[in-house]
DNA sequence: CATTATTACTTGTATATACAAGTGCAAAGA
DNA sequence: TCTTTGCACTTGTATATACAAGTAATAATG
């Protein structure tokens, strides 16, 4: 089953969206115009724009009439964190990950409260834990659950350099379009305590949520530990 | 200053729009083919993809290729606050508000860590501080700051049966467009246990907002002490 | 010098068209 | 009867074109 080349407009969105992300293209700065960008790319402007209209909706640029589309800056993330997020809220090169339970398959009943479908049930999951640090001290404890439906080699991927949805993202087609979350306070269990060296009856910020995609019925999950003595999760709506 | 008429695509979108939130398209249903609304609105495929477009964005509907446009059901929210606890969905009827600081205006330099303007802190800022109960429940502490701009009779509204949101848009034409949200996990202070009647060292959620709006330049603040033993905040995104 | 009009750009809207690709059903064939 | 083929439908992608409308700098005008 050979991977369909991705059209067009979702390769130029892929490239411009690198150039905003690695920084050559930053806040402020005007996009090369839509009539520019179909002479570089030999397309024609609806493609374009459709292109454009993806960053737009991500909330990598706005655009105005008469002047051009403005590069804002990280996307307005994904619910409160953005998930590829972290990354993009911090900084790449203070933000390391730890992996603390290397992917694997395992069965599930359920993901974090939410429901999954029999189908996805009798197919387990692929199960991953990891420990994200910011400038070596340790911020988010996240666990991951993905249906194993489709998703040749994904075990074996590295998550250490790349986020999850990138990888989804480029590999398999899969965009997270929406999604549900819930957000608690409570303390830091036995097991949290140790991994983000606080003591009992520390406040940590707990998030549940269901990621949803572009294909059908595909959702996957994760619940996220939050030390936000030092960092606080920064979010836009 | 007139009023310019709404481009095709997006009347055709809040017809459709309409017809979801009505119910007269339920979820699951399949919206008319686009060829369908192409001859029952005298418009071309584009324009019409244009709309379908701008339901998908906002999560009325998905469309599958070779099936039709599905529809979906209510849109996602803006930013998080809508509460979830083991009742499913709460009812107005339990929720009641009450009053701890009666809207006063006073002068600030910042609010909640965003940056005011120079302007906005010359005019000062009405102040309001609010605890809603769920239940009898104390959930919700907020503190509310709004410039003092072009906002008369605010401070005497009540803000005990309306919410600020509906105040602002039924009586300034006022819209919250998007905003900036910072995250964290505490634990409960003086002020807080007292209000939320619980000890010391429960955790507590806090969020602080920022709320941008159709008004430019014109932003407000919030403050929200959240006491999610029972009830969480969830949201979609 | 200050104001207004022109101009050359930008994005916004809309039409017309073509073919690719996924879905589901019905007709043809074994 | 069951399977396969084909067809008619759906949405997906892409091109080509045209004009409207906002923006900003320049040129013309008072």
């Amino acid at each position: 089953m050979a991977l369909k080349e991705a059209p067009q407009y979702r390769k130029l969105y892929e490239k411009l969206r690198s150039l905003i992300e690695d920084g050559t293209y930053k806040r402020g700065d005007l996009l090369p115009s839509e009539n520019e960008l179909c002479a570089a790319h030999h397309l024609t402007r609806p493609t374009v724009r459709n292109a454009l209209d993806m960053l737009v909706n991500d909330g990598f640029i706005i655009r105005h009439q008469g002047k051009g589309s403005i590069v804002q800056g990280q996307p307005k993330g994904i619910g409160i964190l953005s998930l590829s997020g972290t990354t993009s809220a911090i900084g790449q090169d203070n933000l390391t990950t730890r992996i603390i339970v290397k992917p694997n398959i395992r069965s599930w009943e359920q993901a974090f409260g939410y429901e999954i479908t029999e189908k996805q049930k009798s197919m387990g999951c692929i199960y991953l834990e990891r420990l994200r640090l910011i400038n070596e001290i340790p911020v988010f404890y996240d666990i991951t659950m993905i249906p194993n439906l489709n998703l040749p080699r994904l075990t074996s991927r590295t998550f250490e350099d790349r986020s999850l949805f990138e990888i989804l993202r480029k590999h398999y087609q899969i965009q997270v379009k929406g999604g549900e979350q819930k957000i608690l306070a409570i303390t830091a269990d036995q097991r949290i305590q140790e991994h983000f060296n606080v003591k009992k009856n520390h406040p940590i910020l707990r998030v549940d949520r269901k990621m949803e995609t572009n294909r059908a019925g595909f959702s996957f999950f994760s619940q996220i530990y939050c030390n936000t003595r030092d960092y606080s999760l920064i979010g836009r709506f």
